[in-house]
RNA sequence: GCCGAAGUGGCGGAAUUGGCAGACGCGCUGGACUCAAACUCCAGUGGGGCUAACACCUCGUGCGGGUUCGAUCCCCGCCUUCGGCACCA
């Protein structure tokens, strides 16, 4: 047995550098792919994807990726522990405002703060001693990467899922340009904190509209996804089922107000409603200020004037302000009529903004009775209410008019041939009689919109699209791809993309009839980048496709990832619109691109989010160098359930520090002290002949060994494994004290507790781990199968149990492990702390419950 | 407002299927080692009561009820904190 580490003192510094050395020269953790076509397509059985959500390489990594990484690392060590072959590869989400803001500070290039961040980041990565393959790095930045962004962006063109249109956008004045809706901090821009306004221009979208329903359903191909994750993102799809119903616009009766009867005759409006069982009850009807028609309909009417003017004043605030809950409703009569399609009753219609013009049709019938936001529209106005539903008698007032609003369930009433239907009865039934008279049609409708894929920014992958005045809109041709970024001089946005100023890279000729033409000059949303990155980590050296078949077959989808929930709705959602995009083009064989998902909470330190500017920053780099990288991983994930928000506190890591120091001293004053048996195999010991303080300690190793393997594998619940290792270490101390490595038998014993307890806790401390491996006869402790418990040793022999008298432990009765019950509940009768609540006691109930306790209730 | 998660010692947390609440770690107290300190090691550590001591009793998982032989866990009603959504018809 090797035993030149014994007596040495633990210097994390030096057993780290020297392992990570080892590490890189033997390129232990690099994977390869299989050979093409040496086996049939489809997910590998033997292959495992872990992944951890990219940095965005903005200075340096802080504590949230160092918990990030490490548990996904620990996840790719027990599965090559468990015989997989693990792919676990690292890359960088370079693009974005960053490097930007950088670049538009000092005049230098992003790229080359991009690049510095990068450098920075790996080698921390390396320094924390994760295993990744770094063969297979990808950087969203550079042209081999973005080269199948843009790529990836023409077969969306191409299938007509991305598109131009007019949409209004986040406009901020101050710094001159479109804002993401993720720059925008409680209507303000998140740089200068200019109220953000709304502005219509043209920009490019990704139809993932068009996927809303299989983005919903595909919840169900998903092997293990927080169900917070789902319903935030069910949430965001906002499916709502219902009808649409066509309302006719009445013509202007010519004795009223001398009006004329042009305008809008024979003018039908549809709105989209979630309850047509109300329809009887709709009182009034609702345009949106940008409604088409709304121009129309006022022509030359007396009300034209004053309701121009509301329109422009809600054009002219805010969205944000304009959507805020606590403003009172407002709105503006029209002068003009809808008909009721069921009652044929004439009903006014107003233009309020509380209707959004990109909901539905922009258009509603508000039944006031029975929707709150209709209700205090109609108090306003003094408008009709009438109860449609049977509502409860606390919305009433005494003369049984509605004084709130009731949404919830009944029977109809006031609704005509339809009274005495339930709800759900009303909603089919009213539809069907309007659908038969082709005035309504079942229908559903999305809260999800198209995503706005195109910025007005420097530094992302620029949109390959041509524009000749000849031949139009022109796709880049792949053979001219990458559309490489201009270098410029000034980043500054001046309310159109930077790349407007590069001339001689605008100015290009038309690829289809070589005439002049102008590039597009917006480049693309970060997300584009993101949603699908872990697609070229297949394959990131192929520099003739966007990956390669067989390697992503073979690898993909990702069995394990691991991110932030703060990306719970974009970049998930955006991924898995990606991937089905993809599956339609026959470029991948899987619809959902990540099986299994795990959410990391994030660290606080004193009271709030690590941030510069609050000063509360605990250093990755600090803490390594003052405990080892090893400490800095095993505190991060000792510190709580990985899922929770947790606080770093000073002191912990100091006490995961201490416990690696006494693991280190154990087992190399072991090692001096000849407590362990000699030899690489593990040695033999004679079940029978075990002594019980021997058979004490080797039950608990397989506990230990059980409890760590699902701790890992399956509940992610890294805490809680951590602990139960400290147990086998504190067991170990124990019986190393109590003399147990005396006998042969005990030493045998000590040592399979030592070498496993080392192989346990190797995934958590890999540098420690490879160490003391070594000096315990394993070569490449990584390499090693996953210790196994042995069923014959997971239980001990006997077992104590509580004894309760009326569900109070009074007393505790040691038993054989697989004593009967009726044994045990006898034995537990004749403890003398059991007899005297006994006596002269009527005994009720006796409950036995083998391994866990006795109750016996008296009377 | 709606939806979701959480609330356990001085602190972080554990209790996996309704079965001994507080594992493990921090902190604290006492002791050993030391000229001394740090490190390290040993012992103790939920509150209250009682005892010379061992022991024993009692309360206790945000609050109030309920189901059960038995509830941190299940049900009902509240309170607080955090997260998401927020006029989506």
């Amino acid at each position: 047995m090797a035993r030149e580490g014994a007596g040495r003192k633990y210097d994390p510094e030096a057993i780290e550098t020297r392992w990570q050395q080892i590490w890189a020269e033997q390129k232990t953790f690099v994977v390869d792919n299989p050979e093409p076509g040496s086996r049939p397509g489809g997910k590998g059985s033997d292959a495992t994807y872990v992944l951890e959500m990219f940095p965005y390489p903005s200075g340096s990594a802080h504590m949230g990726h160092v918990k990030n990484y490490t548990m996904g690392d620990i996840i790719a060590r027990f599965r090559r522990h468990q015989g997989q072959k693990v792919l676990h590869p690292m890359g960088y989400d370079a693009f974005g405002l960053n490097s930007e803001n950088m670049a538009i500070k000092t005049g230098e290039p992003p790229a080359k703060f991009t690049e510095e961040a990068i450098t920075t980041i790996n080698r921390q990565l390396r320094r924390l001693g994760v295993s990744i393959d770094w063969t297979r790095e990808v950087v969203t930045s550079r042209p081999e990467y973005y080269k199948w962004t843009q790529w990836l962006f023409l077969q969306f063109y191409k299938k007509g899922l991305a598109y131009k249109k007019e949409a209004p956008v986040n406009w901020c004045p101050s710094c001159q340009t479109v804002l993401a809706n993720e720059q925008v901090v409680e209507g303000s821009c998140e740089r200068c904190d200019t109220v953000v306004e709304a502005k219509k221009l043209t920009q490019w979208f990704f139809r993932i509209t068009d996927y809303a329903e299989r983005l919903l359903q595909d919840f169900d191909k998903l092997e293990s996804w927080p169900e917070r994750v789902i319903t935030m993102q069910r949430n965001w799809i906002g499916k709502s089922t219902g009808a649409d119903v066509v309302f006719a616009i009445a013509p202007v009766d010519e004795a009223e107000e001398g009006g004329t009867a042009r305008a809008a005759a024979g003018a039908e409006v549809t709105v989209f409603t979630t309850r047509p069982d109300t329809l009887f009850g709709a009182t009034f009807f609702i345009l949106a200020p940008e409604h088409p028609l709304v121009d129309e309909l006022v022509a030359g009417q007396p009300d034209e004037a004053q309701v121009k003017k509301y329109v422009a004043k809600a054009m002219a605030t805010s969205h944000i302000e304009r959507s805020s809950i606590e403003k009172e409703k407002t709105g503006v009569f029209t002068g003009r009529f809808a008909v009721n399609p069921v009652t044929g009753g004439k009903i006014p219609i107003f233009v309020a903004d509380y209707v959004l013009m990109d909901y539905g049709t922009g258009a509603i019938m508000a039944v006031p009775g029975h929707d709150e936001r209709d209700f205090a529209f109609a108090k306003k106005y003094g408008l009709e209410v009438v109860e449609v539903i049977e509502s409860p008698d606390e919305c009433k007032d005494c003369e049984g008019n509605l004084v709130q609003p009731y949404a919830g369930d009944g029977l109809l009433v006031n609704s005509g041939q339809f009274d005495g239907l339930s709800k759900a009865e009303g909603i089919v039934k009213v539809t069907e009689w309007l659908k038969e008279q082709g005035k309504a049609d079942f229908a559903v409708n999305y809260k999800l919109r198209d995503w706005l894929l195109s910025r007005q920014r420097y530094w992302g992958a620029p949109i390959p699209i041509i524009y000749c005045e000849k031949c139009g809109e022109v796709a880049v041709p792949d053979d001219q791809l990458p559309v490489l970024l201009p270098a410029i001089t000034d980043y500054a946005p001046k309310g159109k993309s930077p790349l407007a100023a590069a001339e001689h890279w605008v100015n290009t000729t038309c690829p289809q009839c070589g005439g002049p033409a102008r590039r597009e000059t917006d480049t693309m949303d970060t997300f584009v980048d993101s949603s699908w990155y872990y697609m070229r980590y297949a394959s990131p050296w192929r520099s003739d496709v966007a990956f390669d078949k067989t390697a992503v077959d073979y690898w993909l989808p990702v069995d394990q990832y691991i991110g932030g929930v703060e990306h719970a709705i974009l970049h998930l959602m955006y991924s898995r619109f990606f991937t089905k995009v993809l599956y339609d083009l026959g470029l991948v064989a899987f619809e959902e691109p990540f099986k299994r998902l795990f959410t990391q909470g994030m660290i606080y330190y004193k009271g709030a989010k690590m941030s510069k500017s609050k000063g509360n920053v605990v250093s990755p780099d600090e803490m390594v160098g003052k405990f080892g990288a090893d400490s800095v991983r095993a505190y991060v994930l000792f510190m709580g359930p990985a899922e929770s928000d947790a606080e770093w506190n000073d002191q912990g890591i100091e006490g995961v520090y201490r416990f690696l120091g006494r693991v280190w001293r154990q087992v190399t004053d072991a090692l001096d002290d000849g407590d362990l048996a000699t030899g690489a195999a593990d040695p033999a010991f004679d079940e029978a002949s075990l002594t019980a303080a021997e058979r004490a300690l080797l039950v608990k190793t397989n506990q230990v060994v059980q409890k760590t393997t699902v701790d890992i594998g399956e509940r992610f619940r890294f805490n809680t494994a951590l602990a139960a290792i400290m147990e086998l270490n504190n067991d170990i101390a124990s019986a190393r004290a109590a003399g147990l490595g005396a006998a042969a038998s005990g030493q045998a014993v000590l040592t399979h507790a030592m070498k496993t307890m080392v192989r346990l806790l190797e995934p958590f401390a890999p540098h420690m781990g490879a160490e003391l491996g070594e000096m315990l006869g394993f070569e490449a402790i990584w390499d090693v199968p996953w210790p196994t418990a042995d069923p014959r040793f997971l239980a001990a022999d006997t077992v104590e149990l509580a004894v309760q008298i009326n569900g109070k432990v009074r007393d505790r009765v040691e038993v054989a492990q697989d004593a009967p019950a009726a044994d045990i509940l006898a034995a537990a009768k004749a403890l003398p702390g059991v007899e005297k609540y006994l006596e002269g006691k009527e005994v009720v109930k006796e409950v036995v419950v083998p391994g866990r306790l006795v109750n016996i209730v008296v009377r």
